[in-house]
DNA sequence: CTCTGTGAAGTCATTCACAGCG
DNA sequence: CGCTGTGAATGACTTCACAGAG
């Protein structure tokens, strides 16, 4: 199977084995450093000095690649641009994403004008809200058209859309969720602090501040600041850090 | 030691395993989950009952909570409003945060205005830029003063702050989180999408919205979209769902 | 008889360690 | 000789299953 392996799709299938979404999210972040090293003239990379970057383990970073293809030379290591080509078809940003976000609060307004989205080919198309003063309005200097929420099914058709973000108070989020889904849409990014029921075949990630910022409060509160276990590979921040120890690493993907 | 259980410190103290923040987080949505219960004017509940909120095992709550002591009645459950007190208790959020900003930008300013913050014990305290246009400003409802980035140590010790959020470009978030520890700060909550490198004893939790987008993205381009695996627990979003399924959570915390 | 608390088993992720390619 | 790719070993987290308290 080996002539097939640069097919995006075939990349995708040649294990069944199901990925992990730890994978995924350490695959964006591989991605984003290898942008950096292209910009900067590297050409090729170790699995040893790229796994340096981010303080992990190299053989992690080699397992994670080696679940869609074999695109490193032995002796040498990882061609930066090659590698960097075959994740981005891997996390299918190869094809341009459309986003749409509802709630066209200070966090929704905020999200509209992230600019780190177009560098991933995500483009936001289309705000929603309830809130009469803000429907018919643009925000943001890309001046992106607010809509009624009501209107949600008919925008996301006609702007293909394909990818929501919630940003509305917790009480909406999972009547806006079942808007969403009904609309056909696969992916949903949500700020709202609930547990959302997504139903199958939707992928619904949830960003929930609170929940960032009360962990941190039981960091604090623990006497020596020692005692927290890391949830899991990167991100060894404190204590219990192996050998090699130049400074931690702080992820949580 | 059954004796000792209530006090907030021992409670800590009383078992020596590390706890992953897996636990921790879990414990924020129970907190949230009990605060509901507790405004509805419901008295006890069941981990089954409470696991179902979430989709997740009921062994799992009780486990979460062992690790601290033991809350619950034989029989019967757990008192709403007590294991409300003692997770609060556990997570420190007893005692007051107060939290600073830096990066006065459109996310930093959202964060700033985010009312989801009070309700645990969270102030925002003060914000900080390095633009002589903002310096000296006041940002959303509550009128909080933009400090000078260079004023970081000093401002720090007047407001007393804990926790620094930083909501600066990637290019700049090493050198702030460097300045931001220097001031003596243990725990940083990051929307730079980059990886940092901390000192121990050090937390710094990242949200990195590109990453979760891109993640996002990977699920899309799936044939099935069911080929994606549940980071762990909770969050069994799609398919390969056990036998009981009345729905499915995302959670991802 | 119900529901907690917890060892034991099971599942999944990371790290080790090395064969073998370039 | 260096570095990838990968089975095997280890470690972490979750779920099972049940003794025993109320």
């Amino acid at each position: 199977m080996t002539y097939l392996r640069y097919s995006a799709i075939l990349t995708v299938l040649m294990k069944s084995e199901k990925i992990s979404e730890l994978t995924t999210s350490r695959l964006s972040v591989y991605l984003r450093c290898l942008n950096a090293l292209h910009a900067a003239g590297i050409k090729t990379i170790s699995s040893q000095a790229l796994a340096e970057q981010f303080n992990l383990n190299s053989a992690q970073i080699r397992k994670d690649l080696g679940y869609f293809g074999e695109f490193g030379v032995r002796g040498v290591g990882y061609y930066v641009a090659d590698l960097r080509d075959h994740i981005t078809k891997i996390l299918g940003l190869d094809s341009p994403h459309r986003v749409g976000i509802v709630g066209a609060g200070r966090l929704g307004t905020a999200l509209a004008n992230y600019n780190g989205f177009a560098r991933s080919n995500f483009t936001v198309a289309a705000v929603f809200d309830n809130d009469r003063q803000k429907i018919g309005g643009r925000i943001g200097d890309a001046k992106i058209a607010v809509h009624d929420v009501d209107q949600l099914a008919k925008v996301i058709r006609e702007e293909s859309i394909d990818v929501m973000v919630i940003a509305v108070p917790a009480k909406a989020a999972q009547r806006v969720l079942n808007q969403v889904m009904s609309a056909g849409i696969k992916a949903v990014l949500n700020f709202a602090p609930v547990s959302l029921t997504s139903r199958r075949g939707v992928k619904v990630k949830t960003v929930d501040l609170t929940t960032s910022l009360e962990s941190l409060s039981y960091f604090l509160s623990q006497p020596s600041s020692v005692a927290v276990t890391q949830p899991r590979s990167h991100s060894r921040s404190e204590e219990s850090f192996p050998q090699r120890r130049k400074g931690a690493k702080a992820e949580n993907l």
